[in-house]
DNA sequence: ACAAAAGTGTTTAATATACACCCATGT
DNA sequence: ACATGGGTGTATATTAAACACTTTTGT
């Protein structure tokens, strides 16, 4: 099945693009892993998550590429994504047990590839598992826990948390992990999974606010048992006037 | 055929390294620009200056071809290099002169390339053209006024000076452009070259010595029609335990 | 003497940080 | 009544920005 796949498109067998898909469920910021596929039973079990990714077509950009691998396997479109890094190094494939994976699924299994990375944000809770071509299984997986994965992908994972840390601390991205509505504790928890730093709530209320991003809504959180905190949607008219954002 | 090509040279034919290197010569940024070798006289001569770069080798890193293109080029060793972007739009090669080029010079002409671009920061005193295999001719060429290049070169060369622009206001990167001795006032235009900005001389004198990375010389400028002024070397040791340097 | 760039402080505005108590709700 | 997180203001320290005159040197 995938062999025919492949056939019936042209891919490209030497460039790849992979996606770090960041996710945040208000407790701690995700990581979308997927479990490979193994159609040869025999391989070594160890090494068995990775971050999604795929051969880039021939006629195709690598952005659209990137934006395929998602949308496969999460079913989402319009995603906010960024390139941000290449990685060529001639052994990324090292392990025998990559060696062998790549064996079972792909036409030219030995083929040097350079693997384009991006990482992408995405509305953890609009989320639900697309049936992909990809991954026998996905998971959600918390960035204190990431297990060791094939390849070069721990590298590839560390690359990209620096990157978007570097990126949130500039631009106000953050409701691109968020739900339309979310108060400003579960803003300022966002911040503090991803830049692992604690924040004052006077102090970043403050500053969230002068930006002039968020419109205070007509609605209260429902549900919870204590106060109940004002709700909030992101004014993307504005988001273009900020410049620095400095946390 | 594919596999004998592969075999017989160790070029990887696919992807490729393009360098845009800056130099700084005290009155404003430079880019290093290549005029490419002709063996077809008959080619148009419309975008014939191009950014250096490479296919690379079959076993060989990123990093390490960048390093390899900058060396054959300019001779130097141990050069500021950053990766800061790919480009694979199927259509990089879109204009006849480039196709007419590409078959002049490559093995696979029509083979879809993906580049890696690196930005470069060497000190253009020391800098003394090196016989390559790349060039017919290079050349200096201020940032403002660079003509239309080759391929897809002109967007390479701008987002790698917005990457520059980036870097610099926050991480004290000027003194790789600049040779061991200087004066605050060639550091000053430095970053207002850079930047694209007037800076204030009191305000940045103040900024700059905050981070403690000048040591003052205990020499002073010559041959000058002016007050002489003192002159000012980086230290190194300092430079990791500069955070945030906001400009 | 003049031109050209060096060198040098102060005042004011803006921003960042530190910090603690009462409130509304569900159990 | 109590546990939980929501909501709110002020004082202080730090940093940024604006601004002008005197000095040294070569011509």
């Amino acid at each position: 099945m995938l062999q025919n796949y492949i056939k019936s498109t042209n891919i490209n067998p030497h460039v790849s693009v992979d996606c770090v898909i960041f996710g945040f469920d208000f407790t701690g910021l995700k990581v979308l892993l997927i479990e490979r596929k193994r159609e040869n039973q025999k391989i070594n079990i160890q090494k068995n998550m990775l971050l999604p990714g795929d051969l880039i077509r021939d006629d195709e950009d690598l952005d659209t590429a990137a934006q395929r691998v998602l949308r496969e396997l999460t079913g989402l479109k319009n995603i906010y994504l960024t390139q941000f890094h290449s990685f060529g190094d001639p052994n990324r494939v090292s392990s025998k047990s990559d060696a062998e994976w790549l064996i079972s699924v792909r036409e030219q299994p030995t083929a040097r590839v350079i693997t384009v990375a991006y990482y992408a944000l995405v509305k953890l809770h609009d989320y639900k598992p697309a049936a992909s071509s990809f991954a026998k299984k996905t998971e959600w997986c918390d960035i204190s826990a990431i297990p060791e994965l094939a390849f070069d992908h721990n590298l590839i994972f560390t690359k990209a948390l620096e990157h978007l840390q570097r990126t949130l601390r500039e631009h106000p991205i953050g409701f691109e992990l968020l739900p339309k509505k979310f108060t400003l504790s579960q803003l300022q928890k966002l911040y503090e999974a991803i830049l692992q730093i604690p924040l004052d709530k006077r102090n970043f209320l403050r500053k969230i606010l002068k930006t002039n991003i968020l419109i205070p809504l007509k609605e209260k959180q429902q549900g919870v048992s204590h106060k109940r905190a004002q709700l909030y949607g992101f004014d993307k008219k504005n988001l273009s006037k900020v410049k620095h954002f400095g946390i």
